[in-house]
DNA sequence: AAGTGGTCTAGACCACAGG
DNA sequence: CTGTGGTCTAGACCACTTC
């Protein structure tokens, strides 16, 4: 038919029909045609037009349920910018070339403080690791102080004195077999501590990155908490967010350079 | 056969290719039987068995290329953890409910500094652009100064004085079609300069957020760079993380509530 | 009972990569 | 040229929702 874009049919089809529901065609809440409606309108079978449907399902401006239909959720595909990542460890951004130092383990009970962010009973006793943050076997001053609070159903955790560049959060899931289904990072500016500034061999009130990153299990309880404190200039967190579009089929982009 | 998990064909075949890839049978940079094949061994349509391969494209366990064949990448699926977001607008975190009041405009040369950020000649002239943050109409104090640099292709960008909800960024989509395509952001703790200190009605040396985000075009070059210098009390950066698994086909999250 | 989307089969033709 | 994965058809049965 034409020389220029002999796009797949499915394609083709869900671009009409992402046309149609940005006009308003189809309004939003509403039931789109059924399969079998849309298979005769277009000609075509119903596998070319689920491939086309499961299209506008990935722009989140669908959704399907056996036996009601296809429900228009949004008249514009969800611009969704996607955070580059791999996995949590992107989050520390340094794990492979940095070491914990930890200095001391206690059962304590939670401050007020640290029992709000763990969504826990005040005065609860959790696991209470100090620690300082190395680059590799670098004796320099460190990166930043760790605090790191364990949930006590977790308090048993082997093998988290001295120095490692294994993240706690990754022993758990390894000898609890409990594995982390969402992190929540809070990022905020704080002035250093007196305490923290000697440890950090900084100065005290000077400019720090304080940084909180919630673990939660998948029934959505917090089984670790930590806190980093990184002295302004030694640490600045970087994130890089991406457009993302209808995932490429066709030999387009090439990810292997 | 079973009362307990009648799963589909496709997710079992799925699982036992997983384990397959996971045992080291199919070694990584190594094809995979062909679909032929695998519909054979299975006993499966070839429908099936390609539901099945596409999974495991999802975890980014293999590759395919047609005419060549099916490619193991890794033996373990990529534990996925996707920032959970929207739209460029998350970043902000309160665009909505804030609004950017513009103090000046001008045409200047980029400081070396914010040059080397923009990855761009440095004396070249950007539009510069200062402003402060305020909470909805709100005259108690500002929550950040912010100062905006502007691509010289983009300079006769039109209503950006006065106060707006507006991003500019999306006003460079809307005026020159000009989509952004990536965002970088860099997080830092800084201390307020006296001058910063005295617009934003705060203390001189005080810890602050410094955020710097580069709206980067289709062709990777920075389109604006925009820099936000938040006090430490009015301001926290929050980000949640999610465990990607194999988008749930079947009725289970609701994403209605 | 009727209709929906979810799964599955058994074919087919194509563009592309490789020998 | 053969074989790969990508696309597509015309059927089919099922679980589920709705009436």
């Amino acid at each position: 038919m034409s020389l220029i874009a002999p796009q797949p049919r499915y394609l083709q089809l869900a671009q009409t029909l992402i046309s149609e529901i940005e006009s308003g065609r189809y309004p939003v809440g509403g039931l789109m045609p059924t399969e079998f409606a849309l298979c005769e309108q277009f000609g075509a079978s119903r596998f070319t037009v689920r491939e086309a449907i499961k299209r506008l399902v990935d722009l989140g401006l669908v959704s399907r349920q056996a036996g009601v239909g296809t429900r228009v959720l949004s008249t514009q595909p969800r611009t969704a910018y996607r955070q580059v990542m791999q996995g949590i460890a992107d989050l520390q951004q340094y794990t492979a070339e940095t070491e914990l130092e930890i200095l001391d383990v206690e059962m304590a009970p939670l401050d007020p403080e640290i029992a709000a962010l763990a969504q826990a009973p005040a005065g609860q006793s959790w696991l209470h690791m100090r620690g300082l943050r190395h680059r590799e076997g670098v004796a320099a001053a460190p990166l930043c102080v760790t605090e790191i609070y364990i949930h006590p159903a977790f308090r048993s955790v082997r093998e988290v004195g001295g120095r490692s560049a294994v993240p706690v959060y990754l022993r758990l899931e390894e000898q609890f077999g409990e594995s982390v289904a969402e992190v929540q990072q809070q990022i905020r500016a704080v002035a250093l501590t007196p305490e923290q500034a000697l440890r950090l061999g900084a100065e005290a009130g000077a400019p720090a990155l304080w940084i909180c990153r919630l673990y939660l299990n998948r029934r959505g309880e917090v089984i670790e908490v930590a806190i980093s404190v990184h002295p302004a200039e030694r640490f600045s967190y970087s994130a890089v967010f991406r457009r993302e579009r209808a995932p490429a089929r066709g030999p387009e982009g090439s990810d292997e350079a």
